[in-house]
This record gives C-alpha cells, structure tokens and sequence, in this order.
DNA sequence: CAATTCTGAGACACCCACGTCTCATGTGAC
DNA sequence: GTCACATGAGACGTGGGTGTCTCAGAATTG
C-alpha cells in the first residue's frame, strides 16, 4: 500500500517541521512504526526528507490544479487558491522552511514551476489591473507564501482557528494585494 | 572588544540562517576566525546559537524602543516600527525560523515581550479604529513577522532590492490590515 | 629588543546518530 | 496446521562533528 508511506510522511512532517534535526528514532515513533521498519520503506534520512518535499510539492501541484489558477479573473483565481491551499498550509511551511530541501533538483524543479505559476497569476491580474503594480509580481508571490506558512504554524500551535485561516490569510493578504480595495 | 564577539555573531547568522546544520568549521571560517578562537569565544555550538537569538532580539527590542510604538497613533507607530524593522529584519527570520531557540527560557522571555508589545499595538490601533477587527490582533502579529521575515530573506537572495524593502513590507501589510484602505 | 598575550593549525579521544544485521514474534494465506 | 512474509526489538560497527589539548607563530605591550 503506498498510503503507508504516505501516514509516514505526513508524522515525519509533524516532527521535522518542528524539530528538523529530530532523530530517525522520534519520527519512527511519531509515525507508529519501528525505526527498521522506516528504514525498508525509506533507505535513509536523505531519502526521507526528499520525499516529504515531493509529497508537500504534490499537493502544493494539485492545489493549483484544482484552483485553476490560470483561468478566469485573477482575484478570483486567488481566492480559490487560497482555499485549496489552506489545508496543507503545513506542508508548505515545511517546504518554505527546510533549506536542506533545496539541494535535490527534483524538488528544486518543481518548486520553481509552482512558483513559476503563482507569479504568472500576480502578473496576469496586474495586466488585468486587479492587483497593484507598485508591489512587484515577484514580491506578491513570496508574500503570499510566507503568509500561507504562517497561517500553517498559527493553525498548529493553535493560535489560529482552523476555521478562520482561509479568510484570515485571504483578507489580510488580498487587502494589500489589490488595487480596488475589498471588494470582496 | 564586545565588538569581536558581534561582529562573529553577525557572521554565524549569515551561515546558519541558510544552514542551521552548518558545522562549527564553517560558521568559524565565515567569521574570519579559526575553530580554536570560536571556541574561546562561545563555549559550544549550543551557547553560540543562543547568543545569536539574544543579539536579534536585542535588535528587535531596541527597533521597537526607537520606534516608540506606544506612543501616538497606531498608524504611525507600526510605519515607524517597519522602518525601524528592516535592517535587522535577515535577523528576526533566523529568530522565527529557529526552533531550537525557543528551548532557552532567557530567549522565550524576551521574544514573548517583545510579542506581546506588538500585540498591544494592533490591539491599540483596533480600539482607535485604524486597524481592521475581523483580524484578530494575534493574527496581525504574526503575519507581520512573517513578512518581515520574508523580506530577509528576499533582500538577502537578491529577489527584492533593499530600498524597496521597507516600502514593500509596509504597502503590502498596511493594504491589509487598516481599516481604512491606504490613506498613507 | 624582550615579554606577554592571543591566535591558528593540528592531533586526539569522545560521543552519538546512522546504517546494517540478526533473530524472535506476529499476521495472513493456502 | 504450516508456510511465507512483514514487523519489532536489539546489538553492532562506523563515521563525522564536537570538545579539549598542545605547540608554534604573530601581534601587542612594556
């Protein structure tokens, strides 16, 4: 079954996220398993960690897929990606925060296509004037990222209910993203 | 000289902030000192990463105190606290992004401080009317660090120009979180 | 110039996490 | 019931970073 793997990756993430040098021995522990077993599904902590950030890409990919985030207006486009995306807002302030994870092309590459199709939406809705110019494409994206990440540790350290960190990350960053304030 | 001491400190942040794993070789190398030294000067790798978190936010405290975000409108207050800020802001992403320092109780205490004085900004500016009440100010504090923090990062990897920093980080947040739309 | 202090380079042992292996136990299929 | 397979527990060796030490050379001070 590969959904094993995959409850495995999500403790792993549970654990790193929070501790990224925590032994091989907690993250087993953490997932239920014994730390032998983790070692035939995974052959080491390098494979380990890779993998997390392929699962965390998927689902970032799949979040974009589902928001369709090429299509339509770009304010709306936003705001179905900030719905989808909420919930594995903790996958993405992992990836946004294990530099480790930079050193695998693979995820290197995917990172960068994601990253390629968020700063097109920014571009496309400034062409479409929805959202302001004075703040770059570039910088809209990594802010929007780095909300989304924090929405993820706020919701974990149950400092944010998980209710309202859609609208809270979609308020507060479209409030300064778009040109034609609120309109909601 | 204490000045030897920071001037090391400075350097390890611009290692350990990309590589908290770094080993102690190369934060000494980067610091233009050699192992030995490091070692005289910080007795381990533990107290070294401490008084990193102690220098940042003394930072942190002292651009809060120069900011004087108690005082006046809340409006001017957070546009003085961000321009205070910046400069030290590569510091307070290593701050946040550093699990490990929230094991030390000298650092809690002083992180939760200075948290708590900006809590009571945006609670101050809500009961002014300048800030938005559907955010709570929990959610603002955070998400202005989390900015911030991304602003480090993106000076730091040449994604975002430096003058633009402040600007940037302030348009973006202020678009979000006044309650009247941008009325700089 | 002489003396003291500080620094760098290297060697050394220690420790701990990791990777690998073995064996006993438990589970499911036939 | 028997076989096959997967899992857990533990032991073992190893590698690499760390902490400590020594010694030679440089810098500063008198």
């Amino acid at each position: 079954m590969a959904t094993d793997r995959d409850s495995v990756l999500e403790a792993a993430v549970g654990v790193l996220s929070r501790r990224p040098t925590a032994h091989l021995d907690e993250i087993a522990r953490a997932a239920g398993i014994s730390r032998a077993t983790l070692h035939r599904l995974f052959p080491g902590r390098e494979a380990l960690i890779r993998e997390v950030g392929m699962l965390a890409l998927q689902r970032l990919a799949a979040a974009f897929d589902t928001a369709a985030v090429e299509e339509g207006d770009a304010h709306d486009a936003l705001r179905r990606l900030t719905e989808a995306v909420v919930p594995d807002a903790m996958l993405c302030a992992y990836l946004t925060g294990e530099s480790q994870l930079y050193d695998d092309e693979a995820v290197n590459e995917l990172w960068e296509a994601q990253m390629a199709r968020l700063h097109a939406l920014f571009l496309r809705g400034q062409q479409q004037g929805v959202f302001r110019i004075e703040l770059s494409a570039a910088w809209l994206s990594e802010a929007f990222f780095d909300l989304l990440a924090g929405i993820g540790w706020a919701v974990q350290d149950g400092r944010l209910a998980p209710r309202d960190a859609t609208s809270s990350l979609a308020e507060l960053f479209l409030g300064g993203a778009l040109r034609t304030p609120r309109p909601h």
